[in-house]
DNA sequence: GAGTGGTCTAGACCACAAT
DNA sequence: TTGTGGTCTAGACCACTCG
């Protein structure tokens, strides 16, 4: 069963997307949505919210809404794992485990996965594909209390995520990403195929499950040009001019 | 006037800050907050949802919310300019405009501004500093009706999207950002202080008006180690389970 | 001043989690 | 079974935009 709401924003979506409102173009009120949808105001406006944190359109009071963009930014506000994000953009997901050894969390490790220290921990290099080539290699450190079901795992497994929560019931739900350049190391640059010192993009990211226990961190390094994150934002309810009288 | 829903929201995310919900722990229901509040529950449940868009909590149907961390995630998913957010992070930004020409867009910059193919854009290029030190080098390519404007502003202007709001009531509002990683070039080695070729995260970003007008678009280099994103997000309501029978 | 979105209420029912 | 969050309703008032 589908909700109401979700019906209600996926139907505005095609609207936006086949033109039917052009990017710049104010939509109808609310209250005339609610009445040709049937629904009541609240049900509306939680419609709009979905759309609004997808980019799609922007409100400011006592203005109709207006129309941003046609598609919405995928990628980063909703978590996906590699693999997911790989089929949605139509292309095929692979990867291979290089190595895969047990050891002792450092400190930095432990706090990030809240350990005690000295906590035993898998670290798991893999490098992922995309249609076959390489364009990302990843350095994960999973704790303890999860390295059995990471190492049950085939060695080729298409999608890590998925193949833990049927395995272990394990759902990774909420991430925190830090990205920056680094310069590709020796194995950064035999893995990805690129020369030595030439730019990657990083992503250092921990993982945790619903109740906020983490379940890894990871150092991931993206070839560039075969992937491009997107972030869609907006000043939220706060116009400039209220953030601060002279910032 | 702050809003009753705003008032909660910084309640609740100062008892996280403090310890009296740690990570992990779970929170009282909505019904309860709402009673020791004097507030419905629709009010509660919307500071529940700016904490939740701010990654400092997560939830599931059935059960009670959860903490996931304790300093909300700043940055990205709620668009700042570089000086607020130098300030926000208590670094003094500085700016410096190393030239600036009109001329026309090309084909590619005219459809990302919405302008006609060779309307007249102007160009900056613009270096950003932070306490002192160059970690931010702006190509900017501006609207022509917005040009004039810009050209006012005083070259080492610090902030220039407040002073484009002071000077011309131009508010940017919605922002689009693509990241990467590349090679520093002959002009981003000199003004950066790197060597040519080392690694620097690319942000392409266009900004809009409230109402989707582009204002500008832009290819920003940071220098690595100065500056680093952040993004925090989740599973929105459907666990990993439901997203498809296969996937 | 009319219309719009933002806020808030007080109720209801349902799907799901915990026990 | 009980309690929780997720959904939905039908109203109300306010702050704001716009003609």
């Amino acid at each position: 069963m589908t909700r109401r709401h979700q019906q209600i924003a996926e139907e505005l979506r095609q609207a936006i997307a086949e033109g039917t409102y052009p990017v710049g173009s104010a939509l109808p009120s609310e209250s005339e949505l609610a009445l040709t949808h049937g629904v009541s105001r609240g049900t509306l406006r939680q419609a709009f919210g979905t759309l609004q944190s997808e980019g799609l359109i922007g409100s400011r009071q006592g203005a109709r809404r207006v129309v941003l963009a046609t598609t919405p930014s995928q990628s980063f506000t909703e978590l996906r794992s590699f693999a997911q994000w790989a089929r949605a953009g139509g292309r095929a997901p692979g990867g291979l485990v290089l190595s895969s050894a047990r050891g002792k969390a450092t400190e930095a490790q432990a706090a990030q996965l809240q350990l005690a220290p000295d906590d035993e921990v898998l670290h798991v290099l893999r490098v992922r594909t995309l249609d076959g080539e390489p364009v990302l290699l990843e350095r994960t450190v999973y704790a303890g209390w999860a390295a059995d079901a990471v190492e049950r795992l085939p060695d080729d497994c298409e999608s890590v995520t998925q193949s833990l929560y049927e395995a272990a019931g394990l759902v990774m739900c909420h991430g925190e990403h830090h990205l920056d350049a680094v310069a590709a190391g020796t194995t950064d640059a035999r893995e990805l195929g690129v020369r030595r010192g030439s730019p990657l993009l990083r992503v250092r990211r921990t993982t945790t499950t619903a109740d906020g226990r983490p379940v890894e961190t990871s150092d991931d390094r993206y070839k560039p040009g075969s992937v491009v994150f997107t972030v869609r934002n907006s000043v939220q309810a706060n116009p400039l001019v209220r953030t601060s009288p002279t910032a």
